[in-house]
RNA sequence: GCGCCCUUCGUCUAUCGGUUAGGACUCCAGAUUUUCAAUCUGGCAAGACGGGUUCGACUCCCGUAGGGCGCGCCA
């Protein structure tokens, strides 16, 4: 059973980057007939927030995202020092008394002589008496997990072969002095314990792979498949921030954005495959192919949002929206008729509700070019009931009785109809307009 | 600074030594339409730079430039 999971900490609202980390997760999930585990990597309790939590599954949920199961790390604390105790016995992590000070400094120096800023180990060259003296004067000690030097392989779903130099990296810290655990720990730990079984993440996490492979062979544990995606930026410059809460999936929902729209960009931006409108993300799983993601960084356009959203507004059966508009106000007998009327010519739902306006009147006042042919176009008015034929009727009458035709026919009539000189097509709105209201606006 | 990765139209990409370098989005034009939208058709537009290897390089190698990520007792 294939598992995979997307573990957000709650510090902040998901941005686009997130989504697409989510996404190819549940994706790749439903994909393969896995199972989707939403863990809320909550250890860091200074940052954490529970407004955040929610936030995120009310992002997630609303791009159509559901999760098997949802896991905290917070309610997990004892497995970790299970995990811990283990690597003591086996003698795999050490006690190091550095404070944060003093690690700050040695990483400057480090840095000023040109040296990668990688933990030196002095707290494991520690003799036995140096370590009870450094305990008698109050030192707790933090815990360090000894990495093997070698180079770690594994074959990247996205990337293909990869390889990382451990000796290159610091021996990293899995425990606190006061027991909580950091990241990388609770990590290899949860995945160990839930039987994660494929990891899809973003390629800033690459040089954690190492660490983490060495982790779960430290604990006894046959390392996941890793697909490490690339980063995507916006192509504006605005950087995304969970902080901040810029180019967040609220604010694209918030600016009216489709879920599918910001779906679709978020999945397949830098993929081979072309951004296109889908309906539902059961389209999109076909498309997520791991190795159909490129490895360069890659810049989206927000706009994009805006274009698919339009796009899928054009296409959008009156069912998948009826409830939006009555929402909106737009309801009852015609509302269906007048959807299809108005769908195409849409930029966004907002537009709805002033064609909306238009039919129903009353409509913005205009200046009356040709009073003769529209009071003749009055008395030709057809009588109901009225459907799509009636402007075809109507149209040829006025022209036999003055001569009017294309444009000089056509644009005063739709002026006069409706105020505007643009819109939807007029015989599908001259029924909703309904004839006594059509009668009014000629006078 | 060190390590890893990346570099084809404005953007996302195809090409896995021989192509008029293809597609999608954007934009523009035409058709259609009273108009806008939609639709259809067409168009603009690309291999970062410099060396090699080769009969032949976007493709392989080296270098340069540019970019990204990482180097936390953050996640």
């Amino acid at each position: 059973m294939m598992i995979v999971r997307f573990a957000p900490s709650p510090t902040g609202y998901l941005h686009i980057g997130n989504a697409r980390t989510a996404l190819w997760n549940a994706l790749h999930a439903r994909r393969h007939g896995g199972q989707f585990i939403l863990r809320l990597d909550d250890t860091d309790v200074e940052r954490s927030q529970e407004i955040y939590a929610e936030a995120i599954q009310q992002d997630l949920a609303w791009l159509g995202i559901r999760w098997d199961r949802l896991e905290r790390q917070s309610l997990r604390l004892d497995r970790y020092g299970m995990a811990l105790e283990r690597l003591k016995a086996a003698g795999l992590v050490y006690p190091a008394y550095e404070t944060p000070d003093e690690l700050e400094r040695k990483r400057k120096r480090q840095q000023a002589r040109g040296l990668p800023p990688v933990y030196d180990r002095a707290s494991l060259k520690l003799t036995e008496a140096e370590r009870t003296a450094l305990e008698a004067r109050g030192r707790h000690p933090h815990w360090r997990f000894r990495l093997s030097g070698a180079t770690v392989e594994w074959q990247d779903g996205v990337r293909g072969p990869c390889h990382i130099d451990t000796g290159s990296l610091s021996d990293p810290v899995l425990v606190r002095e006061d027991g909580t655990v950091l990241y990388t720990f609770a990590s290899v730990v949860d995945d160990a314990d839930m039987g994660v079984t494929d990891i899809i993440r973003g390629e800033d996490h690459v040089a954690n792979t190492a660490v983490q492979i060495e982790l779960f062979h430290a604990l006894g544990v046959a390392p996941p498949r890793f697909a490490h995606h690339n980063l995507i930026v916006a192509a504006s410059g605005e950087a995304m921030s969970k902080r901040t809460g810029a180019l967040s999936i609220r604010s694209f929902r918030k600016g009216g954005a489709d879920p599918m729209a910001v779906a679709a960009v978020a999945v397949l931006t830098g993929t081979s495959e072309p951004v296109r409108p889908l309906a539902s993300l059961d389209d999109l799983v076909p498309l997520a192919e791991l190795s159909g993601i490129s490895r360069a960084l890659t810049k989206f356009d927000p706009a994009e949002i805006g274009h698919l959203t339009t796009r899928l507004l054009h296409t959008k059966p009156y069912a998948a929206v009826r409830d939006r508009l009555a929402a909106a106000g737009i309801d009852g007998a015609r509302a269906e008729l007048f959807w299809d009327a108005v769908r195409a010519n849409l930029a966004d739902m907002e537009e709805a509700v002033s064609w909306w306006h238009v039919v129903n009147g009353p409509i913005a006042p205009h200046v009356r070019s040709d009073p003769e042919l529209i009071e003749t176009a009055r008395r030709l008015l057809p009588p109901e009931p009225w459907d799509e034929t009636t402007w075809g009727i109507w149209c040829a009458a006025v022209t036999a009785a003055t001569g009017a035709r294309g444009k000089a026919l056509f644009l005063p009539l739709r002026l006069a109809l409706t105020g505007l000189d643009h819109g939807p097509e007029l015989k599908r709105l001259l029924p909703l307009i309904g004839r006594a209201e059509a009668e009014r606006r000629l006078v």
